[in-house]
DNA sequence: GGTTAGCACTCTCGCGGGGAGAGTGCTAAC
DNA sequence: GTTAGCACTCTCCCCGCGAGAGTGCTAACC
């Protein structure tokens, strides 16, 4: 275990490379905090928090930088939460009531303050439920021998596939099949869908449940992911050389992310946190992901997290992670007097 | 107009730099291509090109790089169209049948051949009907006083918006609502749904009516719009410096691009295509765009495009986007023999 | 024993010089 | 109209070097 002076100068290091993202020095350490030890003093302790592994070093004579193993210290003990001002509050609960009408634009919304709020991306995913059960099926005719299935489940959310369907049906006897496949299966799970296709005289008919059984299970849209300040987290001095930038671009799309929010990582009252080389995935080393889960309604679960450099203002960040997710939670699910339509 | 020779010359520059990346000497125009001419000819010739403002200095000793206005005679009649071999459209083909089963990957995965085959961004745009119907509207509880709609058009595309409900309606009397609501509204535009709402007994299914109303004549979701090979396309040299790259990164957004989509251009057997300054929007000033739009089921109507840096592979760019974009009509709507479903 | 001053040593960073190279424009001759 | 020749320009890259920041270590100090 560290020693409390130990430990407060840890925290001084990291807070000033949080601040700076330039290596620290033991001079910056006594200047800028007035302390009542002399440089030499610092750089002892200095050398034994990199023994230790929390700090290290770029080079031979650069200051000390602070290892995950570091961060990871700081997050669970040394931190201060910076607390959200009733001020910034009103602020943020403002811009959520302003949304723009569309389910979508409000998802995005959130992504964006939350974004703003932090300096870094933020990403939000719709709230779904783990074992979803259809609503309704609808059939939109492609061209001859093709139907777009567009399913709606009981979570709002929306899945579509191609599907086969007999050549020279038209639209009206496509729907004559959804309807039927509506009155048996509306209401199931996947599993459900599959044990009643047999079930289906026709044979297309039963082609077509199975489909929306494999529908049922399939992962909603990209789209009901949504990703903000991008820039503004590259425009940090981490991503200094262009290769980085592009590995970032290249991953910070929907389709990749969705498997990033469901990683485990170190909690903190709610928040899960993964710091560098904790993150399962090989991009994410030098990132950290702070990722909070909301409630919808029925059981359905969002996620909101920002994604950023390691060197993140943790103390700000998890508390906003944490607020938005809970207006998330409060605004979709909980009893709340307030006016939504437009 | 230039004379023959002239405009041989300036084909060559043009090919020489889109292939380079580099100002185009005389020397190498004549090394390159064997030319029964002189470096000193050449140049007589080149600064004659540039009084006529095709092509440009970058300063005082260097080679010449083409204009907009260049690269715009140049696709109208220089140009060679690289065409696209049998081995390429086996290629194609092939992966588009690969598809995997959703439809938003089926438009994802259209995005990245394309991508692949032009080396820049492109981006594929759902079809969807100029003036949308309405095919069914669901009705989803979220919490005590607030509902999500789904609405379902008559080509398959989806909008979503939280809207007003009486508080402490279960989902049961919520589906009844839904189901007056589709029972008067179904198959109808924007303007018949307005014009039902009145006809609604109770307060809260005008207001629904009304909402429905808005959704139809909103654009769908941002989901509609698939972009791929952005990577690709900022790994060019134009994208030298960091500011470059971030200013790309945050347009090249689907919700910013929706527009983009739209805008007319010279068109070209089908093609419209905005070089540099032709661009309406600011950020798209380096950029050139070649859009083709294709049909549907219904008359609606979706787009295919590729965005890069002005100095793009235009011979082979255009038609490639050409052909994806017959190619997106044909599975989508033309009769086609071919198995669809999964 | 913890703390501190002093000092040698190390590594980065920015700056300026300078030479090589690529290319042009111009002129004069063909 | 075409071409050789030449002076001139501008970039680019390499190199060296000095300033500056910081450390680690040693020896003295309280």
């Amino acid at each position: 275990m560290l020693s409390q002076r130990r430990a407060d100068i840890l925290n001084l290091v990291i807070d000033e490379y949080i601040d700076t993202a330039a290596p620290v020095s033991s001079r910056a350490l006594v200047d800028r905090h007035n302390l009542a030890l002399s440089t030499a003093t610092i750089r002892n302790e200095l050398a034994r928090l990199e023994e230790d592994g929390y700090v290290t070093h770029p080079y031979t004579s650069a200051g000390r930088v602070p290892s995950n193993v570091g961060y990871r210290f700081y997050v669970e003990r040394l931190m201060e939460e910076e607390p959200i001002g009733p001020a910034e509050q009103r602020t943020i609960e403002h811009q959520f009531h302003q949304a723009p009408p569309g389910y979508g634009d409000w998802l995005r919304l959130a992504a964006s303050i939350l974004a703003a709020a932090v300096g870094n991306v933020a990403v939000v995913a719709r709230p779904q439920q783990p074992q979803p059960t259809l609503r309704q099926a609808q059939l939109v005719e492609l061209r001859p021998g093709a139907a777009l299935i567009v399913a709606v489940m009981d979570d709002g959310s929306v899945r579509q596939r191609i599907a086969a369907v007999p050549e020279g049906e038209g639209q009206t006897r496509l729907g004559e099949r959804a309807r039927l496949l509506n009155e048996r299966c509306a209401g199931c799970g996947a599993e459900a869908v599959r044990a009643l296709a047999p079930g289906f005289a026709d044979a297309h008919d039963r082609g077509l449940a199975l489909d929306v059984a494999d529908l049922i299970e399939e992962h909603a849209e990209d789209a009901d992911l949504h990703i903000a300040g991008v820039r503004s987290a590259l425009e940090q001095p981490e991503f200094d050389s262009t290769e980085r930038i592009l590995d970032a671009v290249q991953h910070l799309e929907a389709y990749h992310l969705r498997g990033t929010l469901r990683a485990a990582g170190g909690a903190r009252d709610g928040a899960r946190i993964l710091i560098g080389d904790e993150n399962p995935d090989d991009w994410l080393q030098q990132w950290t992901v702070v990722i909070s889960d909301f409630e919808g309604p029925d059981g359905a679960t969002g996620s909101v997290a920002v994604l950023g450099p390691t060197r993140m203002r943790y103390g700000r960040t998890i508390p906003r992670v944490r607020y938005v997710s809970s207006l998330m939670s409060g605004l979709l699910q909980e009893a709340e007097p307030q006016e939504a339509g437009g």
